[in-house]
DNA sequence: TTGACGCATACCCATATAGGTATATGATGA
DNA sequence: TCATCATATACCTATATGGGTATGCGTCAA
């Protein structure tokens, strides 16, 4: 009888970026690893908060980690990002070619509902 | 005192998008506007789940609607889609340029980690 | 005006978080 | 072995959903 309140977060790239301290978390990545302590300080939360953000990222491949002496360091795995910017590409005709024409549609439409 | 269990789907594409059904409808939507009706019987899902998932989509703009006769017609407007598009774009130089570098980074994690 | 049709909402539920705090774990160094 | 540092987890709380069902509302046709 599992009623699905919403796909987890640990289970698709698309809900993993859903998160705007995991896309912060990934920001500062890119610039290479970095153990939690700094991330979190970074981000400016606490360290069990991080963690599981990282965590969620780890589970969807975004990030990888290693241990490092006494640190874990976390890097950047964006492979699953492409995905993303993928699936979102596959809707660039509509807010380059159609730009235009799409505006105007969309101006037609507001008229539309201020004609009500 | 607030305490954000998430980011609300309504406020953000990215949280708009992370949603599974939400993906469907915008790649529906590309062949052009859509009845609820139509829509919610392609997803397969009762009408009052589609209404609301087009209200999410409604609300972070992207899709238009406009009534037509009894109807209402939803309509794809995936110009907020191009923020997702560039931000993952921004890790582009980690999944093409870097690959093998990366891809040696990765082996070399997982070899780190099988050896503790 | 009335009845049917197409949608949007209101509710009710169970679940999945995001956060914060306290605590268990692991590893390092004296 | 013991104290300490760096993380990961366990809990607990308030929310935000997603889904299903019943129902309100506006529009159109007879």
């Amino acid at each position: 009888m599992t009623v699905m309140a919403r796909a987890a977060t640990t289970s698709d790239v698309f809900n993993a970026i859903a998160e705007p301290r995991r896309r912060e978390i990934l920001v500062l990545l890119r610039t290479g690893e970095r153990p939690v302590a700094q991330l979190a300080q970074q981000l400016g939360m606490p360290q069990p908060g991080a963690s599981k953000h990282l965590r969620v990222l780890r589970e969807v491949g975004l990030v990888q980690d290693r241990k490092s002496g006494k640190q874990r360091l976390y890097g950047l795995d964006a492979r699953g990002l492409r995905r993303v910017h993928e699936w979102t590409g596959g809707f660039e005709q509509f807010w380059n070619e159609g730009f235009d024409r799409l505006d105007e549609y969309v101006q037609d439409l507001k008229q539309a509902r201020q004609a009500d």
